[in-house]
RNA sequence: GGAGAGGUGGGUGAGUGGCUGAAACCAGUUCCCUGCUAAGGAACCGUACGUUAAUUCGUACCGAGGGUUCGAAUCCCUCCCUCUCCGCCA
């Protein structure tokens, strides 16, 4: 949620800075809102001053023994005047509300403005893409040609498509690697583990962002009613981590929290069908270790680079060669001000794909879930920024290696610094 | 799932219809005193919105939402959550 005072003070620059990530704001609808919402809520004010003070003095007269009832009389239609004040001053405020609640974040000035995927630009660039010498088969293929891996087939019976079961050494390998990414961040970046609910409420989606625009994106364990809301599957470990902070006042000297998960995440991918429906590159259900940082505002874009190293370390270490990419206007998430994907190389495709994203979200999710920290000395307790990015995702990652470490003989390689997760295993041998 | 108790400001915790936006204590801030690794005293000390020259004034908020009333933290209803006991269970 963006700053309301920022927004009704400046909603024509609002409007021009959301517009270069294809938002389009209804200025004059606001504006009139607005308007009409100030004129409503002072004559409402206005009317209970009244009818405190009245109260008040009828009070006073009760207890002096006074006859009360010429004042009772005097405030009689004062009700009905104020519960006409409120009941359209409360629809109004829902409607702005209904509005603001579903405007994207202000993209940072340092962000490229764009269109579409195609104008996002490259950063940098780790390693070289890998060069086989022989023909690349992709990750399905790959491990048909192992004794036992990925199962899809089996998985359509249990479930549906996209989703996936695994076996043996594929399967030990993708614990492997969560297991081995919660070390690199636990150790080496001094992130908190944490071990967060998969299902969350409304609340907690609304804190991050994903509702209410994004219901559509989730699984719900029941449709949300009139008077109920079920629990949804989450997305992303984003969601419960970020939500830790929610309503409440962090102590300064707590600042920065660095929090890491590992949390399968659900996604229905409404809207992509037919997109990435082979293999394990978009799942109804997929791994991901996620990173959330808290700190405080004037740190948040040191945070980004630093929280993008982190994800970066990850790829290192597995030796896959990547490229970081900083997402242009039109790419970015919703709540996002600023973001950079990373990009592992994928030899079947013959290109890059996104396997970690991170993003600084500024105070946008902290207004939304009103999480804020109280500076030393400072009276008015002031928004956190919040900080969320993949590290990584694990499906992903195990895709990457696959086919990254493929041999002409169809084996898979192990990378060196899995092979303690997985009892020494080198290679994983073709059938 | 059954029975009971309860949800109040950063924390603990008073408060059963008007003088309560809320006692007291702790934490915090500022000042005073004191020369020693500490203690004592005083004042201030919730959030949001509007308004103002102003920390001025107004309004709302005591789990959430409704209701009763001239007036509700306080009474009634619904929901959510927490605790205790019982049941069930990985």
């Amino acid at each position: 949620m963006l700053d309301p005072k920022f927004l009704r003070d400046e909603l024509a620059q609002t409007a021009q800075r959301l517009a270069a990530r294809g938002f389009e704001l209804d200025v004059d609808k606001i504006a009139a809102l607005e308007a009409r919402r100030k004129e409503l809520q002072s004559s409402t004010q206005e009317l209970q001053n009244e009818r405190n003070v009245r109260s008040k003095s009828i009070g006073k007269a009760k207890q002096a023994g006074e006859d009360i009832g010429p004042l009772l009389a005097e405030v009689g239609e004062l009700g009905e005047k104020l519960d006409a004040a409120k009941s359209e001053l409360t629809e109004l405020l829902a409607q702005i509300e209904a509005i603001t609640a579903g405007i994207p974040n202000l993209p940072d000035a340092s962000v490229p403005v764009g269109k579409d995927e195609s104008d996002n630009v490259e950063v940098s660039r780790f390693m070289e893409p890998t060069v086989l010498g022989f023909e690349a088969k992709d990750h399905v293929d790959i491990s048909a040609g192992l004794s036992n891996g990925l199962d899809f087939e089996t998985a359509t019976k249990l479930t549906g498509s996209r989703f996936v079961v695994m076996h043996s050494q594929v399967a030990n390998m993708h614990r492997a690697l969560a297991q081995f990414m919660l070390d690199t961040h636990t150790q080496k970046h001094e992130y908190a583990e944490v071990y967060v609910p998969y299902l969350v409420n409304h609340d907690s989606l609304f804190g991050t962002g994903q509702l209410p625009k994004f219901g559509e994106d989730l699984f719900h364990t029941q449709p949300a009613t009139e008077e109920g809301q079920g629990l949804s599957l989450i997305p992303t470990a984003e969601v419960p981590l970020t939500n830790i902070v929610r309503d409440s006042i962090i102590d300064e000297a707590q600042l920065p929290i660095k929090m890491t998960a590992h949390t399968p995440c659900f996604r229905s991918e409404a809207g992509s069908y037919g997109r990435d429906t082979r293999g394990l590159i978009r799942q109804h259900q997929f791994d991901k270790v996620e990173l959330v940082q808290v700190v405080k505002p004037e740190d948040s874009f040191a945070a980004l680079e630093d929280l993008t190293g982190h994800a970066e370390v990850i790829l290192q270490a597995l030796q896959l060669p990547y490229r970081k990419m900083i997402l242009c206007t039109g790419d970015m998430g919703f709540g996002a001000c600023k973001t950079y994907d990373l990009e592992v190389w994928l030899p079947a495709q013959n290109t890059y794909r996104e396997i970690s994203s991170c993003s600084n979200m500024l105070d946008f999710q902290a207004r939304r879930m009103q999480a804020r920290f109280r500076a030393k000395g400072a009276k008015k307790p002031e928004l956190v920024h919040t900080l969320n990015g993949s590290g990584l995702a694990v499906g992903r990652t195990l895709v990457a290696i696959l086919e990254n470490y493929q041999q002409a003989d169809g084996a898979v390689v192990v990378p060196e610094v899995l092979r303690t997760y997985m009892n020494g295993l080198e290679v994983i041998p073709a059938k």
